[in-house]
DNA sequence: CTTAATTCCTTACACTGTAAGGCACTGGCA
DNA sequence: TGCCAGTGCCTTACAGTGTAAGGAATTAAG
């Protein structure tokens, strides 16, 4: 009945190893990097896996806990350097960050829906502030700093992971009318944008991240020195 | 068979009004602001409306349309001013932008998932961006300009929407091991943080985003004249 | 009156997360 | 050795999801 079940006490043919935590983690990462997070049910998690959809239950209360556990190993692979003068450390952090979210697509729509941050997770926020604190912030000037520099880079990572910069063939019936508008030139300033700026070729993200960047931490400079 | 079917003609019980596009989006938003994303469903919607659920595809070839026609809704609701310096201006429609964020909690993360953008948010895009032409902005300045200020706006309200600070009652079994090492002093810069800002009485989300919209103005402010 | 389009509904299907409970195996204790 | 509780995985079942296929009623046009 039961596959693996192997009566005869020689036959190790299928010695799969033992389903864990960080084993169903792993594969629910590559899942969702290859297929998208819709791709990721229980059932097809589990089959990937080689085994059956309740399996999974025994490790994780349900799906939601999973979800946490992928967005806390997301967090564990973002690396806060410990060495150089702050402004080196959190540009570096900023741009690994940066790197994650769009290794990990899903990972940001993930996000906005968790309430209960993994250890991970923490660990990582505390190391922020400490780098913060330690170097001539206030309390209330770090919190002021993270919020500005977390809201720049989360907010960059959302708008270029929704651009609809795939392609043009998405001509849905309702794309078809906007194709009109275009056309008949009620976007003026969109238009000139997006010919002479978004879409010219060698237009790129890290480094249009970086203008941000640069400017966000000088404000965040000023921030200390103001206070 | 058919409930509002009346085969007498002066039978005007039930003059159900029509179902139009524009009122299926409103009931639409108003279920998901009442009662959140999850529970917009097709037949739950349709109920609301006193209608079975198949109708509404009559109105919307699929969930998705009906999706985006509701983020169009709420691009709709932000106003941009037309009267006044620049500044004053981008900052109002940062302000009210957030608002709307605020009013409809689902939207941020609905638009991380939508693709094509419907008429009210290209309407508005375009405003925007013609305020930065209009006043001394290159269009590479001004597209960094705009990359800068949604990305905060955006981001701010992605970490106002998520932070875990409704009450200390969501108590999973993995919040109580994490609470276990709060209390070992594992964080405590997050922990000085919490009670000496966050935490503290008079805490306000609108004042946070009003120094972080500062910073991000006066570094937009530099972007154009650099230029 | 006939016909065609518009608008809504019925039924059905494949898929989702997961509650309830069962079966096989492991290790500890008698 | 025999027993027994715990561990790890599985089967079955259920309510809910989006939506394809097609039908029925109402309205408009010829």
């Amino acid at each position: 009945m039961n596959k693996r079940t192997v009566k005869s006490p020689a036959a190790k043919t299928e010695p799969r190893p033992k389903l864990t935590r960080e084993l169903i983690l792993g594969k629910a990462l590559e899942l969702a990097d290859l297929e998208g997070l819709q791709a990721l049910s229980m059932r097809r998690l589990a089959q990937a896996l080689g085994v059956e959809a309740m399996s999974l239950y025994y490790h994780f209360a349900n799906k939601d806990r999973l979800l946490d556990g992928m967005i806390d190993l997301v967090f564990a692979e973002i690396g806060l350097p410990t060495e150089g003068e702050w402004k080196g450390r959190i540009r570096a952090r900023a741009v690994s960050t940066q790197d994650a979210l769009v290794r990990h697509r899903w990972a940001l729509g993930l996000m906005e829906s968790r309430t209960s941050p993994g250890p991970a997770t923490l660990y990582h926020h505390n190391a922020v502030v400490e780098c913060f604190r330690l170097n001539g912030f206030s309390v209330a000037a770090a919190a002021h700093a993270y919020s500005l520099l977390d809201s720049y880079i989360y907010g960059f990572a959302l708008q270029q992971l929704n651009l609809p910069f795939t392609t043009f063939e998405e001509s849905g019936p309702a794309a078809d009318s906007i194709m009109a508008e275009v056309a008949a030139g009620d976007f003026p300033y969109l238009v000139e944008m997006a010919v002479e700026h978004v879409l010219k070729p060698g237009y790129d993200y890290k480094e249009e991240f970086e203008i941000g960047l640069r400017l966000v931490l000088e404000g965040i400079e000023k921030l200390r020195d103001e206070a």
